[in-house]
DNA sequence: CTTGTCGTCTTTACATCGTAAGGTTAACCC
DNA sequence: GGGTTAACCTTACGATGTAAAGACGACAAG
């Protein structure tokens, strides 16, 4: 199991085959399969292994300071294993450390005090992002350089012209700078906490 | 490219295989490398024609009603085709249709008042919802049977207790009844739509 | 009518993949 | 010491993506 989360932190996760896992391990393919039922069974393991290794120790005031820290703490993960997501996604079932976590935040929100209905909404409005990912519909934080910029304005500023300006914003040269991922999940994730406080209180 | 998407509704997307497409067709599977350039150059294409696939006309009488119009729309297309989150994840970069589509979505952000920066917190906080479907921590819309549910909490009860309070709840004969997926995540959208008018007038 | 170009489709081939079936070996218990 | 077991190995098969080279018809230029 260590051996393939160093291989995908290495050659990311799509390389991941039972014969170069098992080289790596100075083994055989099919000696895998006395550890393993089959691939699948692998990767959910991987997936189960990158998330047990999210602590879930949490020392917050309140549940909004709690969630904060335990989301952050899977970002860190997450970033540490850009391969993650992922795993995550390809999950069958809930391995016990998935188990595990989830516990821990529908804890955090039900001593909070969330009605179970609620809790049940806000699972489903974090979605990943409990995780510490998203999916984005575009990779926006590539910078691109002036001169791409500029052909890419003068391609489509007529057919696309707002989506250009948002892309030439996001620029190291634009208005807003370069886009900074972890800066956007963080005011994501705050603008969401924000909400669920209103949510519990009316 | 509708003979793969054809196939993608059949048999899933993980079965397209560049022999099974030629089959379709009729052909060999060498013949399509005339017309694609590899096989991730199709399904670059299958995400493209499903994105495609969702109109972006709207009739809103204001921002919140058009960006709901037009997220139901990509919903709607979404569930015809259960392989589309897949294929657009997997996406190395956006084709035609996806601008198309980002820049009708930015368009009514800018058009309904929200500034550059404000849109482009709006498109992080959307995410992939923007597209009809969220990546949840786990699938929670499959009804168990009483017996699971009994054998569930005598197992896990006692260690992970709100996991399997939530479990229970979200059942057939639970406190919340089974999950609806769709009203959840209508739930979540109108939620963050509220979200951001009030990010709008601060 | 011939000749050459071009777009489409075919044939053959190769490396890589997951894994089924069966065999070997060393450790350990009675 | 015979039997059990867990770990590993060898061989093999079918499926996959795609490189290389060719076949064949349509069509424009000579």
């Amino acid at each position: 199991m260590a051996a393939a989360i160093e291989l995908a932190d290495r050659d990311g996760i799509e390389s991941i085959s039972m014969r170069k896992l098992a080289q790596e391990l100075g083994v055989e393919a099919m000696s895998l399969y006395t550890h393993v039922r089959n691939k699948a069974d692998l990767l959910d393991g991987l997936a189960d292994a990158v998330i047990g290794q999210i602590p879930t120790s949490t020392d917050g005031a309140d549940w909004k300071a709690s969630l904060r820290q335990i989301v952050f703490a899977a970002r860190g993960v997450v970033l540490r294993h850009p391969w993650a997501p992922r795993a995550v996604q390809a999950q069958t079932a809930p391995g016990p450390a998935a188990l595990h976590y989830i516990n821990a935040v529908i804890g955090i929100l039900r001593e909070g005090g969330f009605s179970i209905a609620q809790t049940h909404h806000a699972l489903h409005i974090l979605g990943s992002r409990v995780l510490g990912f998203t999916q984005d519909l575009f990779d926006d934080s590539g910078d691109l350089e002036p001169e791409a910029a500029a052909s890419l304005a003068s391609a489509l500023g007529q057919s696309h012209p707002y989506a250009v300006e948002m892309a030439l914003a996001v620029t190291h040269a634009g208005t807003l700078g370069p886009c900074d991922d972890d800066a956007e999940f963080e005011f994501a994730l705050e603008f969401i906490l924000d909400g669920l406080a209103r949510l519990q209180q009316s």
